[in-house]
DNA sequence: GTCAGTGCAAAGGTTTTGCAATTTA
DNA sequence: TAAATTGCAAAACCTTTGCACTGAC
């Protein structure tokens, strides 16, 4: 399956004029094995076990690529750090429900909630184009469980 | 009500230890008269328009405490930009409708859906804190309606 | 007088960019 | 060979901090 997402970005790269590369292979094999949210430097120390030399501008040129093609999206959460993951388009739209004590990221999706998310839109005016959902909260860890009462 | 804001935050800077300042009450004066969600640079230029000479770390550092003792919250958008609200706890709850095309932001509220939100959350074995969900998409303006097209 | 607050400029952190060298088609 | 890609370092952002000075208590 990350051997299908390679395939696209392939296709992206013949389709618009551009030129392959060892480097960029190397980023999005690591990108797409990556279980589920990604750092820049997570994937720069990654892709660099298999080539030293990578740059972090290399990376920061791979994900906007991926991003401009739909296999990857930029999301800033509420922590502020940005981290990439494989696009909805993709794997499908999903919500997040992220752990204030341990940082574990759940993702889920909600029928009623999609529905509903709709009817908002509507009721005001709106074309829906996309949206987000993180709940944040502590799981339930006992570490978790700890820090939620500090 | 605005005024209200300004002596919770007197309050405050009083319990604690800390002294009043001119500059921080016309920064707080400034964002809490803003409509909804502000950068900083805006906070900075309105500052400046009653006292020319307020730093931008000032507002930083203002804009800091009032996240503090919980009158403002910062918020981080999916397009990367940092924007201060007035806090839930002082205003209520609120969720977030974007328009993609004039920028527009619209808070609402929506029973059902907070509701779905806990039910998840205990699902999977967590205490819900805090969440956020934003809609994005195109307002019933005929510009934006356009842009959608493009 | 003491200690918090301020402005400035420098320092940090993250992301982008200019450029010469390299690699692909 | 022409054009895209890379690595490096510099630049561009945004935010925080150190410091000397000012101002509140």
């Amino acid at each position: 399956m990350s051997e299908d997402f390679i395939e696209q970005l392939r296709g992206y790269v013949a389709d618009n004029g551009l030129k392959s590369s060892r480097q960029r292979e190397i980023i999005a094999e690591v990108f797409f094995g990556c279980e589920e949210h990604v750092a820049i430097d997570q994937l720069l120390s990654k892709a660099r076990e298999k080539d030293t030399k990578i740059s972090q501008a290399t990376v920061y040129r791979t994900m906007k690529l991926l991003s401009e093609c739909g296999l990857a999206k930029m999301r800033h959460f509420q922590s502020g750090q940005t981290l990439y993951e494989v696009s909805d388009g993709q794997k499908g739209h999903h919500d997040h429900l992220i752990c204030l004590g341990c940082g574990k990221i759940i993702e889920f999706v909600n029928a009623k909630i999609e529905q509903l998310q709709h009817d908002i839109a509507e009721q005001h005016g709106f074309e829906l184009a996309d949206h987000r959902m993180e709940l944040y909260g502590y799981c339930d860890a006992a570490k978790c469980a700890e820090k939620k009462r500090a």
